[in-house]
DNA sequence: TTTATATTTAGACACTTGTCTAATACTCTT
DNA sequence: AAGAGTATTAGACAAGTGTCTAAATATAAA
């Protein structure tokens, strides 16, 4: 990413990454992402080229930026402090509540983009990071032989293997049910995690 | 893949693909995959470029090709049937010895490569793909409420995080250590497995 | 309102991509 | 050794990529 979101954007700057990053959504939801090229996406925003490349490096930048806008709903930061090893669900609900809230606009990508492993890649890869970011943190809660580590990444993948199911596969599944699959995955009897001191 | 690898080669075939997959393994052990491009992979193989896609899409395919050709000691195949719960151990020993005989050349891809989610994603998603697909014909061996599809991506995704973490991540860990990891990741007791008939 | 800063823009640059053609050369069988 | 079937090749094509300039605009803050 050129553009630095630390800095809040002035007015300009956020009309022009609204436009990149809406014009993608549409795009994306009529066309494969390897159909979809730099300067298609810039004439349907009406904006240059020389414009797109002052804030993305390339169009699977622009794609990762459409995750984050879509993420910012989820609001797990540090401050969710960890009280009970019920984390694990709190947080799988959140992701849960994002992807239904967005069914309809992952559906119609789906159609056009179920075997392009670059937008599934990039989808998933996105999520397991700010998952993995805000578990990893709370990883003194569990109790292990495993390497810290591994034991977050396995925790991630397995959550996000089980919404990959839901809904890329597109399994309807209630959230109680779901919850059932991370017991059974995860250990029903959940033996990793500490007692509550 | 353009060439069908269903049919055996002709010598000059076999000569080709041999050069390509040499030159690709070769550049990726000195630059980013990001920077490696389909003219320069024919200038060092000196085949034109009209040849390379003869037989490939693009370099991602060719890469895929690379991992095929590695893979191809793995002699993973349908008669390799099911015989006790073992069979994981079986299929991860496998991989991790051909990992393990491929070391100093992962090493050194990874020198460049260990940021590029392209290259990351090709290698593993093969290796997903492979095991995947032997394992998914001996889930009737499975107990288990889950959907069978789903307890599949499960083990596999399991068995495959080991490997990166040992391989990609490269943290030191014997053969005896991994499967320890197995244990714990997919259950110490493996409730999973039916007991045998 | 002015000014410093940030953003947008047109156009050019060298390079890469994937496809196509038609001529040439190889190599496998018989 | 001849012919059928494969494989290689040069070169051209339209399109895309990412970078760079320098001028023109827009914006935020004093």
């Amino acid at each position: 990413m050129k553009y630095d979101l630390g800095k809040k954007p002035t007015k300009g700057a956020q009309r022009t990454l609204n436009a990149f990053s809406e014009t993608m959504l549409k795009l994306i939801s009529q066309k494969r992402l390897e159909d979809i090229s730099v300067s298609e996406i810039c004439e349907v925003s009406t904006f240059p080229r020389a414009t797109f490349y002052n804030y993305f490096d390339d169009k699977y930048d622009l794609l990762n930026y459409c995750w984050h806008i879509i993420a910012e709903e989820i609001q797990i930061n540090e401050e969710t402090k960890i009280t009970s090893h019920g984390i694990l669900k709190v947080y799988f609900d959140r992701i849960y509540d994002i992807f239904m809230e967005n069914k309809s606009l992952l559906d119609k990508v789906l159609v056009n983009n179920n075997s392009s492993s670059a937008m599934i890649n990039s989808f998933i890869n996105y999520f397991k990071e700010i998952i993995h970011h805000v578990l990893y943190n709370s990883m003194d809660q569990f109790e292990t032989t495993l390497p810290l580590e591994l034991l977050a990444d396995h925790i991630v993948a397995t959550l996000l293997l089980i919404l990959e199911w839901i809904f890329l596969e597109q399994h309807d599944t209630t959230k109680q049910q779901a919850h059932q699959y991370i017991d059974v995955l995860l250990g029903s009897d959940l033996p990793k995690f500490k007692a509550r001191s």
